[in-house]
DNA sequence: CTTCTATTTCTATTATTCTAGAAATAACAG
DNA sequence: CTGTTATTTCTAGAATAATAGAAATAGAAG
């Protein structure tokens, strides 16, 4: 993933609303939820929503699939893992070319994570 | 992590420069980057550095320790793996109590990582 | 064709963010 | 105190984003 990339998806995230919709849609699962459930539960206008929807589906956050009148929005979980393990990877790489062999606390949170990146 | 911090998390790394900033951090590991030495490295203006140090600071993303006249800035590796967690917990806990029993392709990515949550 | 529901596009307003030059501050050395 | 380096704060302009009302479009049903 390039970092640009990286960035606009992430930057699809930071906001509220939108963070909102992509965990409902998380939550959701491979059943997805319609546009209109998500203004009813999310409770924002409709022109709102659809701007924000599309915008998490340009980066590829999210996916839709039409049925008949209403689209049906899914979590595209395979991008938000290549996400994870862009925000994760490379991790202290330069550390190991640097003196400071001491102290090394925080590490450990890290490499749970990087031990465990299967599919890439 | 309330869905608000996460949200002005996901932000701070939601622009390019600064995540190139955090990624550079990260790469740096415990030994942390000067903020005259990412300055170079990232070939930013100083004021604009400063800005964007300031917002990964506030949202906890990197701390940042004074040496003399120089201040060493270093990613929160712990914060991370936080925020990573609220991103793909409660993956899918809908499904469980809807029908759709036939196909689930891409959840084994999350589960993947669901898994390994060790620390919270 | 008309109507109905679902959703998007258009439009505009308000607010926020990015960037960087200039000036100010911090910490130290002499 | 003076000078020097490192970093921040002030300021301001340009660009971008958030929100939502109104109008437009998509698809199906009658």
């Amino acid at each position: 993933m390039k970092i640009d990339d990286a960035a606009a998806r992430l930057e699809a995230l930071g906001n509220p609303t939108r963070l909102k919709i992509y965990r409902a849609l998380v939550r959701a699962g491979d059943n997805g939820l319609s546009v209109g459930r998500l203004q009813t539960r999310l409770d924002v206008a409709a022109s709102t929503l659809s701007h924000h929807l599309k915008t998490l589906l340009v980066v590829g956050l999210i996916t839709q699939e039409r049925q008949a009148t209403t689209l049906i929005c899914r979590a595209n979980y395979g991008l938000m893992q290549g996400l994870i393990e862009f925000l994760v990877d490379e991790c202290c790489v330069e550390t190991i070319c640097a003196p400071a062999p001491s102290k090394m606390p925080s590490q450990s949170a890290i490499v749970v994570l990087k031990g465990k990146g299967t599919s890439r």
